[in-house]
DNA sequence: AGTAACTAAATCAACTTGATTTTCTAAAGC
DNA sequence: GCTTTAGAAAATCAAGTTGATTTAGTTACT
């Protein structure tokens, strides 16, 4: 498995002790407070089950730390008056990249999620030699402009179509990046930059973006279903992000969703990112050049009422809906978001027209939330995702972490 | 939420301590020995990273409580003769239940899985009423019958038929089962026999089954794919049962792999289960009563060549890797498990047609594992792992276990 | 002699407990 | 209207507990 794309560590199951437990509660007390708003100690105790004790301890630490920050006292009530904390925007950094056939786009964010510094490289379906120099100097410019404290970085994420390391599948057809088969993607990056690297597929990392900032914030359970030049899914199941066995899962622009249907490159007919995806609208229009085709011009032909546009997003929608419910039925979250580089309001117009969606497993009386909500942070959503690998790692309470390293 | 089918506790996020992860410490040592087989204590200290002197203690308490029992010890190495441990397989004894359209079954397991009792009762898709205290006497006659140590009794797990708690789907067609919808049906067992009471769909308790004593035992990551009267899919995922946030991952029955296809009864046309299922067999037999017939018929045919029911093959077989498909896009699982109450002659019968499969994230050259086994558990595999749901929710090793209860 | 398994006692880190202090609101008394 | 007193919630202090780790052996084999 050297030189894989990811690194994999053969998890093994293992036991715990009082560090990997202080670890956690650390973890777990960011958590309450990135979910819930600023809390007093009080509060958290009471959250979390710990002891209001252990909590000031926590909190003491990881004010001292600057990842907390204490918020005006709050009066009005009996008792002594709570002090609130907040997350401490400063407390962290994070450099987020996102590559993609016509673009390497480039951010720094704080750990509010803050945009503090941008970049945007044009590239064409760029081939890792073109690529890696050019991610490693967009990463160092950002560090240079945003002038952050560098002990706070807490890591580059990367966000990137996937499937990874498929034969026949990654580097075939329009909607993969040729030449990335096999490329170990985060280890040459830092090497690179020096700096620790995550690197998953956009969907995934769009998820994790709403589920620290977005519309997914207090989900355990949630698809992210991402519309890019392809289709794929971020998994968030029961607190975890979910990647597959050999970092995969999600990857459902191939399913098959009408069967003879329309011939798709990886050989098989029909595959659901034929009709629901960038490169299936810009194929449906007959453009002179699909291959530089941008989003943009989707957002201006659904504004202007194209006949040929309205024609596809007609014939997209029951592929979707069909994608919406194999994820409910496969997976029961509690909601699906809809995102990716298609242009908010196309990916608004489609969503305004699932209705009615298909009788799933979602279809119940008790449901708390919508069945398909529209993602929170737009066509962005893959790079501020990027950013969000690093600070999630570091601050998501997980079962790794409470489990000693092995080997 | 009172009164739901199942008690789906609302997980919060919260912080752990040493009782915790003794508790953790303990899974750990039982989880390492049932993968591996018998292991010294000094073996359990490296696969587990804890010290041996903290291994040595848990094998203690352990052995005191009955749990493990050594093995003759190992001599011809060097050093010190390890003295291996193994699970005790009357440490703990459960009671697994099954409840379907035509049969209501139970059997006693002790720990290692090995059946000690079991009793077989006909029913003719039972009504909530009829069922209870039909489930009740078994179960009593189990305990009774086998004349266990009744304080080693872990609990009893039932499986039946998903989905739960879905309008228009829970209690139409032929392959539900009618009645049930929103019935409480653990808390009415556990009424009723004052023992801890553990429900899940069939395909989740056949995968915890195949987990625990069958071919997905080493595996972290696997999809369970239930033939049964319908079809349902059991999800074991990085180590973690996933069970969906309404309690319904994994039914896929009534996805659409065949849009305009054959009707269903849930309303929409083309679902998997009208194409992969006991009952789709028996609709393209035009057996005169389908909804008493039985699965040796179909072993029979098989066995006989009928036409009819190679027709059938022939036809299921394309929809089922299609399912395959999905599951294996949607999770990138190591392995697809095939199994469920269709007779293991005609499971294999399908498995041997599916080749090719289709071109998924599992078409890797660097696989370990075959895409998809015939589970090992055979017919009954649905009872068994019934009675491997306590076993499995009091000795796996989980995230929930290392956190504190909320509340 | 060398090596590996195992044991016992002492140590340590982190959570818990219960008492105490702090700081506020609400209500009563004058 | 002002003062006093009771009550409540938050936060802290200090001692206690728990369970993993460390250290220094002992045992039983090649």
């Amino acid at each position: 498995m050297a030189g894989n794309y990811l690194m994999i560590p053969k998890k093994a199951i293992s036991g715990t002790n009082l560090e990997q437990a202080k670890s956690h509660n650390r973890r777990v007390v960011i958590e309450a407070i990135r979910i819930n708003g600023a809390l007093s100690r009080a509060a958290i105790a009471r959250l979390t089950a710990l002891s209001s004790q252990t909590i000031s301890n926590i909190v003491e630490e990881l004010e001292a730390a600057g990842l907390l920050q204490p918020e005006a006292t709050l009066k009005g009530a009996r008792g002594q008056p709570a002090v609130p904390y907040s997350i401490n925007p400063d407390g962290g950094y994070s450099v987020g990249l996102q590559l993609d056939h016509q673009m390497a786009v480039g951010v720094v964010t704080d750990l509010s999620g803050t945009v503090r510094a941008r970049i945007e490289r044009d590239v064409d379906r760029p081939t890792p030699t073109q690529a890696m120099p050019l991610l490693a100097a967009i990463s160092s410019d950002l560090i240079a402009t945003s002038r952050l404290n560098r002990t706070r970085l807490l890591g580059i994420g990367m966000a990137m179509p996937g499937p990874f390391g498929v034969e026949g599948m990654t580097s075939v057809g329009p909607t993969a990046l040729p030449g990335w088969q096999d490329f170990p993607v985060a280890e040459e990056l830092e090497r690179l930059t020096g700096i620790a690297v995550i690197v998953e597929n956009d969907a995934t990392a769009a998820a994790v973006g709403e589920r620290l900032y977005g519309v997914a914030r207090k989900l355990d359970s949630f698809v992210y279903l991402f519309i890019g030049t392809g289709l794929g899914a971020g998994l968030f199941l029961d607190g975890h992000l979910y990647k597959g066995s050999r970092h995969n899962a999600g990857e459902i622009g191939h399913i098959i969703v009408r069967p003879g249907g329309l011939p798709c490159d990886c050989g098989k007919r029909g595959c659901l990112e034929r009709y629901v995806s960038l490169r299936a609208a810009y194929d449906r229009l007959d453009l002179p050049d699909p291959d530089h085709a941008s989003p943009d011009l989707l957002e201006e032909l659904l504004a202007s009422g194209d006949s040929r546009f309205e024609a596809w997003l007609a014939e997209a929608v029951e592929p979707l809906r069909q994608a919406i419910d194999v994820l409910e039925m496969a997976l029961d979250p509690e909601t699906v978001v809809l995102g990716g580089f298609m242009p908010l309001a196309v990916i608004e117009a489609l969503a305004g027209r699932l209705e009615p969606l298909h009788l799933s497993v979602s279809s119940t009386s008790a449901r708390t939330t919508p069945r398909v909500v529209v993602g929170a942070a737009g066509k962005d959503t893959s790079v501020l995702g990027a950013a969000a690998l690093p600070i999630f790692s570091e601050t998501n309470p997980q079962f790794d972490v409470l489990q000693k390293p092995v080997g």
